[in-house]
DNA sequence: GATGAATGAGACTTCATTCAT
DNA sequence: GATGAATGAAGTCTCATTCAT
């Protein structure tokens, strides 16, 4: 089973049982308390956009407003690190790395779409605020799921009209596009029909049309 | 020449020469008053996101701050309304209605794409808005254009591997996700390729795989 | 009488008896809402200094914290005005001019000695916020206060070894210092013992010494 | 020499050798650590006002901020304690005691004004804070210098129209008023013009005005 | 005994909304 | 009917102070 593919706010661990019960959150190294507040906040982002309060975050966080000022110069600043871990692809590129390259290229493509829509899915709502942060900059590539992607079609390559890149940047199109609850109100669409669509298009072949 | 596929703030008429000069703006019927105050409020949305004030929103309209809410209950009500009249596809819908059939569906189809392009690459600010409004929900499929997309595969429906409507959102998926500023850095994608991937796919016919 | 030398702040007029009585304090000009808020600064800045808080202030001057950012960019903007009223010298500098000059010298001297020190004894406080708020600036002289004092001095130039505006300077001197309650505890300094020493020192005339 | 006037952070003292190294300062008896926080104290007190923060006195002393709390109780106590230190006046009070008495006493005056000078015009800041922190009181005298500097009149005080305990008040009270940048925005003014001013005042001597 | 992470009250400021004019 | 001054709740951030380590 691949990792989980968002970050999860880790659930605070119970205070020992013999230990007295204190209102005060016990110091944490601050790449820790850092760590966990980003945890905090992608969930919070997701559902309210840059609206979320700090008092939210702190809430959700288990500690107190001023504490995330401690780790964080200002509010953007918390967000930023929030979108740029909800973006960070490594894991999606990590499970598309272990697909067994000795399925057919349909299979292992299939298997990547599935993994990218349910990425994508949860991550829409964080578009506009990636865009706010300055995380997601227009003209700047930086997505390194789409090596991951390309590497699948390379050895395809010849049977392709166009190069591995172009093919891996269209199927994730695809997936994006088609996991936006909001445009897909039946849910996604299956990911057989993604690749086939993308191999295979949706034209009958004919004599007049052999392809 | 299609209509413009944007709401614009229409320029207040300025005070006849024979009124008495006065602070207030004109008494206007409701409904203009509703559309003037809609009409502004749409490129602020873009802007700034639901984070737009009612005040901004005021300023952009030519009113008075109260004067909103003489027009609509509260703020998300505006919001909703904007989002509403953004979301109104009718001009795209009869853009692609008055194509001419006679050219071949691929021309049609990149005719049609790029429509879609020009919308949608405006309008990716307002999902989050228009999913915190209401106005996209869950389960509500709420897109006439995809009926004038849809009527465009129609007479060709014999030679398609789906029907006509899937054909249709497929189509308008892909151009959705390649008019998106934050996933495709380099602009969209050339409508012409993307109907050529809807069509026949990216793999090369060969005889193992003749279709 | 001369006019009162400080801002006092206005006391609100009381709602009409016939008048339902409302919690929302009535419309008023920005003008006067500014100068009602200064008013009710000043005496909140010579007990606290720049420590006051905004909700102080508001309350004082019987508005919402919210009121005083209609009319004052920010709280140093609020400061600013404050010190600047509390520092208009306009009604010493009536005061000083309107003192009969067919007294002997010595007189007038008191009389407007005994103006200062009322006017300084209440401004100390404000020196500091003066400087951090740059209404005082190092370098720059902004008196206009000096004038109307050299103007007592000016008939009896030739009579003094010193020009009427360093003279000016000097009495002004002495009675910002001797008007500092942390520096004479007892009091003032009496104007006539200021005068006198200003005119001719405290060391008797001597043969040895005779001048 | 004269010991300077002013209280000047001690710099702390390197780490020996030998010692393990530790992030934790050396231990140093209370009553050096309370020197070191007020002297760390007193330049921002200078540039700040009240509105230092414990964490810029911890910084600049080199602690970490609970050890301030646990040498004074409150915050207060270290501003206290900060003024206290900087309106010791015992520096000035041993330079003028140590001035040369053999010299005139105009000379022996120009000398003490000057050290007075330069002691006030670093004071001015604190005067507020002195009266907030209750360091000054009204009513009560408190400041040795005067007494050096009554003893410089006191073998010339049959020369004088008043007493030395009042020469010396004045005295003070001008070199006080003219070191204070706010109002001499020319910088201080001359002592020996202010000497002059003291002894024999600005008035030509004349028949009918003769002294 | 010193540390500094954590706290939470409170500061300044903005904003949707109301209501007297 | 429109206006915009006034409101006060809520938001972000700072700071004196505490306390587990």
């Amino acid at each position: 089973m691949p990792p989980p593919l968002t970050a999860e706010p880790e659930p605070r661990a119970p205070a020992a049982d013999t230990a007295p019960r204190s209102r005060r959150a016990a110091a944490m190294p601050p790449d820790e308390r850092r760590a966990a507040i980003v945890a905090a906040t992608v969930p919070l982002l997701l559902e309210h956009g840059e609206a979320v309060s700090t008092r939210q975050i702190a809430e959700a966080a288990g500690v107190a407003e001023g504490t995330i000022f401690r780790v964080f110069p200002d509010k953007p600043a918390v967000l930023r690190a929030a979108v740029e871990a909800a973006f960070d692809d490594s894991p999606v590129q990590a499970a598309i790395e272990s697909i067994d390259r000795n399925q057919p290229l349909d299979a292992q493509l299939v298997e990547a779409t599935r993994l990218m829509q349910q990425r994508f899915s949860s991550i829409w709502r964080l578009l506009p605020v990636a865009r706010d942060t300055g995380v997601v900059r227009p003209g700047r590539h930086h997505r390194p799921d789409l090596h991951a992607l390309s590497a699948l079609f390379e050895p395809h390559a010849a049977r392709l009209r166009v190069d591995p890149g172009t093919a891996a940047r269209r199927l994730r199109s695809l997936a994006i596009a088609t996991s936006n609850p909001g445009f897909e109100p039946d849910g996604p669409v299956p990911p057989e029909e993604l690749v086939s669509l993308l191999l295979d298009g949706i034209r009958r072949p004919s004599r007049r049309n052999p392809r």
